[in-house]
DNA sequence: TCTTGACCTGGAGTGCGCTCCAAGTTTCAT
DNA sequence: ATGAAACTTGGAGCGCACTCCAGGTCAAGA
């Protein structure tokens, strides 16, 4: 009737550890999971998917705090929907502004690399008759790292 | 004719704190900043612009060793430039699919919004009639949390 | 001169997110 | 029946990235 896994198991469909998946269950971002007569952990599927979105709100930064929150809500069934979408919208912005900040590096980080390329142009086109002191190169051009004002 | 900042005044530029700050010199992320004759740290216009760098890497998640790998070279000049074109082209490599994967999030992200909306419209939409009971519709309704399996 | 505030150093402390360990069951294949 | 593998618990340990502290020096205005 009810498909069980193994903490093994779902540590493979997870990515998990062992250790990291007891982990979760004792800061109460897993509610209790079941057990086996034997004592052993019994995960549904339901586990598992409850994981997975654990991880993707990990995944996309959202603070331990916030996670259990969440997961306290969801403990206590539909009547917190609300309250639990709201937590995810709120999330959802975090997250694009978090994105337009990684655009912005992105772009940073594209100029850097292209100023780095202008370097190496400059030591590499330059080769004016025969190979000056490797010193002299070395002070004339490192201005391209203090480029980096804007 | 250099204008020199206290480190006062390059944490509010950066951000960052006094300590953090000369932590960041303690593990090599900078190299040692210039000196006062009292002692006191005199901060140049070109290390507030690789602090600024450092940031960015720091914020787009380059680890620590990377850093301070990225450092090392350089402060050895120029010589250092295609290695660190490399490093910084890996880097981009690195947070562009990290990039894509935080969209993956984002979509995983908006489809659970939508299904909670859907159960606080299951809720708020079907009041035959008197209000249930509270717990009625709480037991009903929590499908929500396992439709996550995909 | 005195005091206040900015700065210095070395080192200890913190919070997060695991990760590892020891000592003791339970399960399972042979 | 036996031995290895899987599981349990509580608690200690770790790496990162700061953050704080104590005890001292330095600078500048009343």
């Amino acid at each position: 009737m009810e498909t069980a896994f193994t903490i093994q198991q779902v540590a493979q469909r997870t990515g998990l550890s062992l250790d990291t998946l007891r982990y979760y269950e004792r800061i109460g971002l897993l509610e209790p999971v079941e057990r086996a007569p034997s004592g052993h952990r019994r995960y549904t599927p339901r586990d598992i998917a409850w994981i997975e979105l654990l991880l993707r709100l990990r995944d996309t930064g959202m603070p331990r705090a916030q996670m259990v929150r969440f997961a306290e809500l969801r403990r206590q069934g539909d009547a917190t929907a609300t309250e639990r979408r709201l937590l995810l919208e709120q999330h959802q912005c975090a997250l694009e502004q978090r994105m337009r900040q990684l655009e912005q590096h992105m772009a940073a980080l594209r100029q850097k690399i292209s100023r780095i390329k202008e370097v190496e142009a400059r030591r590499d086109g330059t080769p004016q008759g025969v190979a000056g002191t490797e010193s002299q190169r070395t002070i004339r051009l490192e201005a391209d790292v203090e480029d980096q004002r804007a």
